[in-house]
DNA sequence: TGTCCACTGGAAGGGAGGGCTT
DNA sequence: AAGCCCTCCCTTCCAGTGGACA
């Protein structure tokens, strides 16, 4: 017995040593990495100048767009109420920095005339109800003791219109991705505040309207379209040699002389060139490939690393925006990524919602009804995860036919990393779900 | 040509979690 | 504390529908 306990001991005495062992050389490889780090100058100087809402001091090939705006906002510079605008145009071709950039010029020179501009600015996409876009145009304004729910709209709007009332000044909110607002809460919040100049005495509001949906319009009731696009401005794709342009710019504040070959950054132009000409993501490509250079322990920044970024530019959004959906949301789309793993050719609601309920019973969540999972496929068809088109399959009824829209790489790692869904994903134990139906 | 399938999507409303006013 | 209002997520109900098939 003492015997067996004391091998016992000894075996543990050993192991403990071990575990010891192994955690002393793994903090000293953690030692050294940060101590390689500290020692190597760092490739950037500013990353800053490489985040989404940097707005550089020069934004080039948008010089007609800055024109244009300024022309319509200058009339405040002479007490006069500016037009709405609507700006049209894909993601990443300068629409929300044109804006954001306009608008701190007035506010300068109206400082420096001794009038008062100030500016908010919501982006719909996050804010997708009447009353949560008044209580960010409030918080822009500076007013932050507003409730993020409980109130009623109107008296929100109404601390609103005193809050920008009280004194003589001239307002500018700024809706960005302006179609997310108008398909799920419809228009009413822009119909009151297309007439809110009539309820204000001594200050002013003008509206910009931002989207890159064309086709939005049609969803708009036509008094807020007639007042809303008072003025309309497109921003065109950037072409490579514009793109170009901007990364030298940004790689010149950004990083450091001689840390990146002109060959990479025209790789990343060209690159983003292809994706409509996304100046952001031509501009992400060259944080995420200095990132990558640094962590290899390169200290030159080249082609081969704009590759790479690339991989983890697209891997990052998307699971990021899969981790960020409701778990019930998750859950559909796992049911859908399955369907698709198995390769099912045609996906129909009815499938995602046999799979989806399979899911739910292994995992232990209460499944929700077709007529949810109907809205959440209309959800994640407005994230641009799937599409679903409504089909019919003559006397096999009417169904959404639903497509994976992500690699489904992307969407499998996203759920890999999620304790909830880990055991699901492995393969085996969904082949046993996916038998079942 | 009418039937019928498997849904779609609008409308109304419930209830949980929250806040303000009286 | 009661009454009212908000959002978000959800249910229930139900009329409508495109097209294959009998």
């Amino acid at each position: 017995m003492i015997r067996v306990k004391h091998i016992h001991l000894y075996t543990f005495a050993i192991e403990y040593v071990v575990v010891l062992m192994e955690q002393v050389t793994w903090l000293s490889d953690v030692d050294d990495i940060f101590d390689n780090l500290l020692k190597k100058p760092s490739i950037f100087t500013n990353k800053r100048v490489l985040s989404h809402d940097f707005i550089p001091e020069k934004l080039p090939h948008r010089e007609a767009e800055i024109k244009r705006l300024a022309f319509i906002l200058a009339t405040a510079l002479k007490g006069g109420k500016p037009s709405n605008v609507f700006m049209y145009g894909k993601t990443g071709t300068g629409k929300t920095a044109v804006a954001k950039y306009v608008l701190k010029k007035l506010i300068e020179k109206g400082s420096a005339i001794g009038l008062s501009f100030k500016y908010a600015y919501v982006n719909c996409r996050y804010r997708k109800s009447n009353y949560r876009v008044i209580v960010k145009i409030l918080e822009e304004l500076g007013e932050t003791r507003v409730p993020s729910t409980g109130l009623p709209t109107d008296f929100v709007l109404d601390k609103l219109i005193k809050v920008i009332d009280y004194k003589e000044q001239l307002v500018t909110i700024i809706f960005d991705e302006l179609d997310w607002l108008v398909k799920s809460s419809g228009d009413d919040v822009l119909y009151q505040l297309t007439r809110i100049n009539n309820d204000l005495k001594k200050s002013q509001v003008s509206l910009i309207g931002i989207t890159n949906d064309l086709k939005f319009r049609e969803y708009l009731d036509s008094r807020v379209l007639s007042s809303l696009s008072e003025e309309n401005i497109i921003f065109k794709p950037y072409n490579a040699q514009q793109l170009y342009d901007i990364l030298k710019q940004r790689a010149r504040m950004a990083l450091r002389d001689g840390t990146y070959d002109d060959e990479a950054l025209k790789l990343a132009a060209a690159l983003a060139a292809q994706e409509h000409g996304d100046a952001r993501r031509a501009i992400d490509l060259l944080r995420v490939a200095a990132e990558i250079a640094e962590r290899e322990g390169s200290n030159r920044l080249s082609s081969e690393h704009i590759y790479k970024a690339q991989d983890e530019v697209d891997r990052d959004v998307i699971e990021e925006s899969i981790r960020d959906l409701p778990t019930q949301e998750q859950l559909v789309l796992l049911a859908i990524t399955i369907l698709h793993r198995e390769r099912e050719r045609k996906i129909t609601t009815g499938m995602v919602r046999s799979v989806y309920e399979q899911l739910c019973d292994f995992i232990g969540y209460s499944p929700v009804t077709l007529r949810r999972i109907n809205d959440i496929l209309s959800d994640l068809e407005m994230l641009g995860i799937i599409t679903a088109p409504v089909v019919s399959l003559g006397r096999y009824g009417r169904t959404k036919l639903i497509r994976l829209e992500v690699p489904i790489s992307s969407v499998i790692r996203a759920f890999k990393n999620d304790e909830r869904f880990s055991d699901v994903i492995n393969k085996k134990k969904a082949d046993i779900m996916f038998k079942q139906k």
